[in-house]
DNA sequence: CGCCTATTTGAAGTTATTCAAGACACGTGG
DNA sequence: CCACGTGTCTTGAATAACTTCAAATAGGCG
């Protein structure tokens, strides 16, 4: 699959480049009317595209990049809730309900990135029924997720969820040609979507590294035996 | 506010007893379609609705009582997620999503439920927008709140979620006229909610109450200090 | 090279869990 | 009415898991 400039205008044009895309509901001249109406911007890693209590006034399509989603507790550590890839659209709940965004929307990794003003969901989500229903499963399917990892994170030991956390993390963004996962994510990060003190993701992962699970090289992680992690992951 | 017969068929109509109710906007038409197609049950303490896993045929409105919403860990612990009452209703992510159920859904006081058939959701999202934002929003709302929790779980001690949880209980649920908990749950059930060990629930719970902070008859809880518990659970 | 930040390691301390045992409450049957 | 059983609640003690603080090391970039 080689990226042209034209599989690129596609892609940003209904961001359908995913299966589930949302947008895929849609018909040709209602992606032709989005496309006359959304803009496309480019972002560098540690941009804020919108920031937990502000409002926003439309929704952003990922084009390409990663962008980490979290929400801030006091003392002002982060929780990343998910991250948003090439397909993904986030900010819509916000849009949705016309309420201030209750996550922050950071660029990890340079991105660019289609905003679609609110009063274009809310004409499509009016007309169209499919459209409305996509919606709505993918809210429901976060909601599954999110359902999960509050099971995982009030029951699973750091351990566990670091495990998950890792298999997650090449399912979702892939691995590279040596093997390593593809995202580039910072100790501290990781411990940010774990919910864990980021000595306490050095320690485990150094574990791992010791028990051959794993291999590290700088920050990057490469996972030897999946079967075991999930093993971990899952101790029935 | 006296609750008659009539009030109850009314409110069982369009289970719109709450001014959140999604059936509020249905017409009176859609709302009379509804009630000739709905059933309404009666269930017991302990009876369970709707089990993970399990595939769902309709939505679940609470007429009266009180459900709880949980998920099942490995070695059969269970996540408390959410409380269904008076006006809620579950089930319907399934049912959008035509999915197996992903929680469970146990009676914990004796309820009054209407069932709604998958149908007729499915069919009064197409033709009614307004019904359809509404759900959305719906479960925008749930899913607002399920990543806050993943937050605080992740960042606050139990003590804090302890606190927390109290507060929203009293919230949710009210408190009789000696001031107690309405709601009745074992400590065990708490700790679910929580997400710690039963014994930790029952020793944070002695020692609020040491505090002065709470007070404690048999298995009823008083809140006494609602600015203190306040404190606790937002540790600024 | 030098600075800054990220990562790693150690040690001490805290928090929470686990296991075990006993107390209490409630309902049932004798 | 009491004895009994069952389930919930409570307490104690030992242990495990995790955090915190401090300091050292390694990497990246101007």
């Amino acid at each position: 699959m080689n990226s042209t400039m034209e599989d690129n205008f596609l892609l940003c044009k209904g961001c359908s480049c995913t299966e589930s895309s949302i947008f895929n509901s849609l018909s040709s001249e209602d992606l032709d009317y989005i496309d006359k109406n959304k803009s496309i911007n480019s972002f560098k890693k540690g941009d804020v595209l919108y920031r937990e209590g502000n409002r926003i006034s439309g929704c952003y399509c990922v084009n390409s990049g990663i962008l980490k989603i979290y929400k801030t507790g006091f003392d002002g550590k982060e929780q990343i809730i998910a991250f948003a890839q090439k397909g993904d659209i986030t900010g819509y709940r916000s849009v949705l309900s016309n309420e201030p965004a209750c996550t922050t929307a950071e660029v990890i990794e340079d991105a660019s990135i289609c905003f679609i003003p609110s009063s274009i969901m809310f004409s499509f989500v009016k007309k169209n029924s499919d459209f409305a229903l996509s919606l709505m499963q993918l809210t429901c399917k976060e909601l599954n997720q999110a359902n999960s990892y509050i099971k995982d994170i009030a029951q699973k030991t750091v351990r566990e969820r670091l495990a998950e956390v890792l298999i997650m993390l090449e399912d979702t963004f892939g691995k590279d040609n040596e093997g390593f996962l593809t995202i580039s994510l910072t100790r501290a990060e990781l411990s940010n979507i774990v919910g864990t003190a980021t000595e306490s993701v050095i320690r485990l992962l150094s574990d791992l590294k010791n028990d051959k699970i794993i291999s590290i090289s700088g920050k990057r992680i490469k996972i030897l035996n999946k079967n075991e992690l999930n093993k971990i992951s899952n101790p029935y």
